[in-house]
DNA sequence: TTGGGTTGTCAACAATCGTTTACATAAGGT
DNA sequence: ACCTTATGTAAACGATTGTTGACAACCCAA
């Protein structure tokens, strides 16, 4: 959103724009990684607003993760059809550049502290738990999130890592492998 | 290692020094996380002789990391005791405070690029090329990416970040259902 | 048109980083 | 004992970081 040509004073667009830039930022770098300058110059604006719109680098950060992690719509299908259709989700992501995912963001920014805290919390409220409810029987919570730490881990190992065992070319061998564990998760 | 009492001068040992100091503040804080002058206080010596034996910091993350992940005690077990044996390894594992654990300077060091493809590497050789070869089968380098996948989610989601769901309170649940989702793997 | 508050820019600050240079000191052969 | 080399220390450099305060420019109401 680095639009210059029309100059039009807006807090809450160069707000929005900050917040943008950072969730773009946060995903490719980190927290620690991704710098406040080169994150207002990707919102075009200057280094300052963003201590005065979010008070600060970390409150920015915990602004980005609002909302990140709304990934339900695959709990409203029915059960027997969740370990086919994550598995094809996992399968049929594509990393693009300059991009926003909360799942990049928060596997770079785990070597920071407090970031990972604030990442965890809202992991833990609003996926883990979700899911745990949503799979509702025994152990529910216990194999919610192992379901997230495979998640996790393959994209890790996948997109993070570039692992080749893991690379596209193999989509079709992985998809019912990655069905297949979820499933068991999802039988209890 | 920081024994100043006696200060006999020795090349090799502080060399040793260092690159201990290292592995543990890597293990903590990750690549980028962790300063030079902070490990060469660990070690007992100077930041600047960093740079002298090991030719700078990147060139020291890569020296950490030779020898790191041969984790391949389990594959001498027979093949139908692994899965079991590795799910009681990995709920039995805690976490210390000042160790060595490659497997969180992994975690911790994926938001830097270099270091990241450093360990990448280095696990792809020592870890799931083994892994592949001892399984032995259909996409058997796909299972093996797998079950480190899953592993090294399962480090992210109970050490890194803490989950409450996968604490060690519930070490006697987690077990067998890691243990089942290792054994689909091997099977295939 | 004028004043006041909002919005944005600029420059500098203090801290930290990896790295390098210059210098001091211990060790060991001659 | 002396001299050379190896080993360790100290200080500074340049770059970058997040942050802040002073200042300028704009918008809008009066």
């Amino acid at each position: 959103m680095a639009e210059k040509t029309i100059k039009t004073r807006n807090a809450d667009a160069t707000k929005e724009a900050i917040l943008e830039a950072a969730r773009i930022a946060f995903s490719e770098k980190g927290m620690d990684g991704a710098g406040v300058r080169e994150i207002a110059e990707a919102a075009g604006c200057n280094a300052a607003l963003v201590n005065r719109y979010f008070g600060g680098k970390e409150q920015l950060f915990a602004a980005a993760l609002v909302g990140a992690f709304d990934m339900n719509q695959l709990l409203e299908l029915p059960k027997e059809d969740f370990a086919e259709a994550m598995a094809n989700y996992m399968v049929s992501k594509r990393t693009e550049c300059k991009t926003f995912d909360p799942m990049f963001l928060a596997l770079r920014s785990i070597s920071n502290p407090s970031a990972m805290q604030l990442v965890q919390a809202e992991i833990q409220r609003h996926v883990t738990d979700v899911y745990a409810d949503w799979l509702d029987g025994e152990n529910c919570h216990q194999r919610a999130a192992l379901i997230g730490s495979f998640f996790a881990g393959f994209y890790l190992s996948r997109f993070v890592m570039g692992s080749k065992s893991l690379s596209f070319d193999h989509d079709e061998v992985l998809a019912p492998m990655i069905a297949k564990t979820l499933q068991g998760y999802i039988d209890g």
